[in-house]
DNA sequence: CCCAATGATGGGTCTTCACCTACTAACTGG
DNA sequence: CCAGTTAGTAGGTGAAGACCCATCATTGGG
């Protein structure tokens, strides 16, 4: 009765839409239970990965526009996630670095991502589920190294 | 220097979430130079595959609101992709109906779907794009049965 | 020492999206 | 034939996202 059209579940364009749209509001709701969004979660990967980032490198690195990484930053500073520290040799610089609280979090965030991940694909079996990731980091690379059409007009 | 922090692409739910992301907004580029949405195209897919609906069952199969599925079969109309008839019967009733052209139009959107699909899966082979369909599919349906928080409050 | 470029901000706009309400026409059961 | 319910419709709301610009402090080159 309230089936998907088959013409729709034949197109892998749409289940990857689909259950995209899935993980990314269910990740999004067990953030929000700690009043943080996707975004957030993603700068203290990049900061946990690769060390202390200046606040522009950041925005480079995750490709979202600088004026708004200055508002994630500073909802993650009043959380007490990172500190923001004004560069001594250039101090226009603003130098974001997770605090021990910062990293305590995303290792929750983490778990949070991984326990939503288990029950995304509960119906697969555990070397099904290593395979699709396998795939998916493969298109993923693909994607992200040349992304076509950077905006579509406005 | 632009490459994303490994903590997120070990994450299968973030993985999901990027492509998902990517395979729409790349869809939907396609669906626009026809001014058409991906509602639109799922409300073609629906009467194509099980034929003439009441509105009232097409907001329910497709999980939208009806007050939503007024705009888009409107839309439709329009465009002369379906007709809307009032039930004889019951005149409150209005079924949509596809037409020629809208079965046509269909037709167009589900090759521009493969399209995006060969660009967005280019890295894998095709054996292993029917796997990850197949894998897909089963996670799809998995989420769809249980969609667990029906929405997260506002 | 001045000027152009740079980094961080704050502010604002413009969409899209899901949801929700109220109203009208029409049907149905008592 | 009246009351309550249902279908479609119009409209509004609020959140989220991506984008863009003006401002201000700072820096570095000439």
């Amino acid at each position: 009765m309230s089936e998907t059209p088959p013409s729709l579940l034949g197109l892998t364009t749409y289940l990857l839409s689909k259950t995209g749209k899935a993980a990314r509001s269910r990740l999004a709701a067990r953030l929000a239970e700690r009043d943080l969004r996707l975004w957030h979660m993603a700068v203290l990967s990049a900061l946990v990965d690769f060390g202390p980032h200046v606040q522009r490198e950041l925005a480079a690195r995750l490709g979202i526009d600088r004026s708004d990484m200055v508002k994630i930053v500073d909802d993650l500073a009043v959380a007490g996630l990172v500190d923001r520290a004004r560069d001594t040799i250039d101090r226009r610089r603003v130098t974001v670095t997770p605090t021990r609280a910062g990293r305590a979090m995303l290792a929750d965030l983490q778990a949070e991502a991984l326990a939503v991940q288990q029950e995304l694909l509960a119906p697969l079996t555990s070397p099904e589920q290593a395979q699709l990731a396998a795939l998916l980091r493969r298109v993923h690379a693909h994607v992200h190294e040349g992304p076509e059409e950077p905006r579509s007009g406005r």
